[in-house]
DNA sequence: CTTGATGCAAACCGTTTGCAGATAG
DNA sequence: CTATCTGCAAACGGTTTGCATCAAG
C-alpha cells in the first residue's frame, strides 16, 4: 500500500507520525493493538506521544482506512480496511492470532434480520481454541 | 433457579452480597455488566462494594455459574452458564440487545480447526445493526 | 475459632480530553 | 498565514489489588 497516496485521497496532512503508523499497520500480519504501534521500533524512535497515536488511529477509522477488530481482551486491535472481510481464531494460552477464511452461511443473515426485526450492517465472528503448539505442549 | 442452592452446591459461602448478585443475574432478560448490578435497587439497598462485586462475579464465572459475554462495548457483560448456546444481536443506536437462536454450521469448527492445527473450545458471534424502532426513527 | 468474604482506598490499564505550542499546506 | 496536528498532563471508565475488619461455617 502507498501510505503517502493512502493519505492525500483522504485529505489528511501528511506528517511523519501518520505515515510511520499507517505503514506499521499495513505491514502487520495479525490485527494491532496501540500498545503494539507504541512498541514498534519504527514508532519508538519517533517519540509520538500515545495521545497522539490514539487521536491517528481515530482519524483512519473515521477514513475507513483501518477497521477496528475486537478479540476480547479487554483493548481493541486495528487493521487494513481494504483487507477482504474475514474472521479470527486466538490462542488463549499464548495469544496468538490467525485469519480465518471461512464466514457464516449468507442465508443465516436474512433469517435473523426476519427472526429480530433488525437490520444488519456488521457481524463479529471470534474463535478461541489451542494452537497446535500450545496443545503440543500441554499435553506434555 | 435456586440460588442458595446453585451456591452451596458449588461449595460457596451464602453471602447476602452473593445472592442478589446470583439472583439479579438469573432474573435478567440480556446479558448484564457490573454497572447495571449496581444500579440495580436490589443490590443499590445492600450497599455493596464495587470490589466486592467484581469479585463475586469472578467467582460465579471460575465456578461456572455464569459466563461472559463481550458485545464490543469495551467492558464485558454477564449471563447464566445455564442458558443455552446461543449468540447475540445489538443496536448500535439504543444498545438493545436481542438473543439469537441461529448459530454457525457445524462443520464449520472442523473444517477451521483443520485450515489452521487449533483446537477451538468456544467461539462468538455478534451481530450488530439497528432495531426495528431506531430505524423507523432514523428514517423520519 | 478459623477461613474466607467484605469495605475502603489506592492503583491499574486502555482510552479520552483540554490546552498551548508546533507544523503542513 | 491559518487550520489542524502534536505533546503534555490530567482525567476518564472499567477493573484489580492490599489490607484490616467482619461474618459464615
Amino acid at each position: 500500500m502507498n501510505v503517502a497516496l493512502t493519505l492525500s485521497t483522504a485529505n489528511l496532512k501528511k506528517t511523519k507520525a501518520r505515515e510511520a503508523v499507517l505503514e506499521y499497520i499495513s505491514h502487520a500480519k495479525t490485527p494491532i493493538s496501540i500498545q503494539d504501534v507504541e512498541n514498534a521500533p519504527m514508532i519508538k524512535s519517533l517519540k509520538i506521544d500515545q495521545a497522539t497515536l490514539y487521536r491517528i488511529i481515530h482519524i483512519l477509522l473515521d477514513n475507513h482506512i483501518i477497521r477496528q477488530v475486537d478479540l476480547h481482551e479487554g483493548k481493541f486491535r486495528y487493521e487494513l480496511a481494504a483487507l477482504p472481510h474475514h474472521h479470527h481464531i486466538v490462542c488463549t494460552k499464548c495469544g496468538i492470532v490467525k485469519d480465518i477464511s471461512d464466514c457464516l452461511d449468507p442465508k443465516a443473515k436474512q433469517s435473523i434480520e426476519k427472526e429480530t426485526g433488525f437490520s444488519i450492517t456488521t457481524h463479529a465472528l471470534e474463535f478461541f481454541g489451542l494452537c497446535s503448539s500450545c496443545r503440543i505442549f500441554l499435553e506434555k
